[in-house]
DNA sequence: GTCTATACATCGATAGAC
DNA sequence: GTCTATCGATGTATAGAC
């Protein structure tokens, strides 16, 4: 049933939308995300503001295809990584990449990260991509031994932090991406000295 | 030149800033901070929206207030310490502190910690504060033996971290304030593990 | 200090013509 | 799909009565 005129007719629209999408990002970066204007962002892509109506059901519709649009690009960016790195290695190239990426996205991170939009709510399928990302986190982790809910949130605070402080302080440098590598050794070395402790007792417990 | 007549109007009119703010912070919890009317919040406190001005230059200046009013909550909390513990047992209080107050006041870390109010930027008075704020966490790490830049940009990380995770997944909850001590414990034992590998190495040279 | 009234600009959103 | 026209709500600001 679907016709190559239906076909190209959906292309067309993505595509637009795609454009649509990524203006509206360099308006975030410019005003502000919660500043974005539809008549702003209209003239941007040749259209008048009532047209956008036709590609997004309403201003936090465009904000839902924003927030699935960034973690699409954010998934992108750490599943480039090669798998056949050591974990800690693999660990610290994907906090890098975070950080990384909200420092020189600081729009990005605020729709993803940070819950400032006044009515948003991601959709259940934009939310998908959220989780799919800390899935990610949860792999990588497990593939260095830590699997307990305490570390796990220890975890993404102190991924989160760095993140936060980079784009407060330092949006666009790499103050705190430079850090990626000491945290996560200092969290794994951390992680090892409970291990050990705990093994120790239960050894003199055992014996 | 202060007569008791100048005394008691400006007492009455820092009280109905005072009722003003406070009225401010709950529209803010409520329906977020960038959302706040002018209109609504003049209505709490039975005034129309243009006697507002009486009280504050513009809504961008109510928000510099708020500002200024959140620091000196967050100051007042942690000022209120005992000073005679310990350097950690300290540091951990004081994390705990910002963790739990962000935690209960979710509007207020959205305004003093993330900056996403279009347009809002603090004034140099309202800063100080912030400063001030800072500050205290120096002292805390200054006790602790903790001065390299390195370390408070770390430290500083994993605050905000604890703060944004706990506020975003667990608002008014205390699945992160949990994680201060030992969050504080693991970078304590970080920093020290680092000065002996430091001091050794010095040895090892000098000998 | 507080009010009414009013102006102006901006915004998201909708109706309906083409 | 795109447009014009329009609506109601908002924030900003001012004038002027009490």
């Amino acid at each position: 049933m679907t016709s190559a005129a239906a076909d190209r007719r959906r292309a067309s629209r993505d595509a637009k939308r795609a454009k649509i999408l990524a203006e509206a990002w360099e308006l975030g970066k410019r005003d502000g995300l919660a500043a974005i204007s539809l008549r702003d962002l209209g003239g941007r892509v040749g259209l008048r503001q009532p047209s956008l109506y036709v590609y997004f059901e309403s201003k936090l519709d465009l904000y839902d295809a924003m927030f699935a649009d960034g973690y699409r690009q954010l998934l992108e960016l750490v599943g480039r990584r090669r798998r056949a790195q050591e974990p800690q290695a693999a660990l610290t190239a994907y906090v890098r990449d975070i950080v990384r990426f909200c420092s020189e996205n600081v729009e990005r991170h605020q729709l993803l990260f940070q819950r400032t939009i006044p009515g948003f709510e991601p959709s259940p399928d934009s939310y998908r991509l959220a989780v799919e990302f800390y899935d990610l986190a949860r792999a990588h982790l497990a593939a260095a031994g830590v699997t307990r809910r305490n570390d796990l949130d220890l975890f993404t605070a102190m991924v989160a932090g760095l993140t936060h402080q980079q784009v407060a302080n330092d949006p666009g440098g790499r103050r705190w991406v430079r850090l990626a590598g000491p945290t996560v050794a200092m969290f794994l070395a951390d992680v090892q000295r409970r291990r050990q402790v705990s093994t120790a007792t239960a050894r003199r417990v055992t014996t």
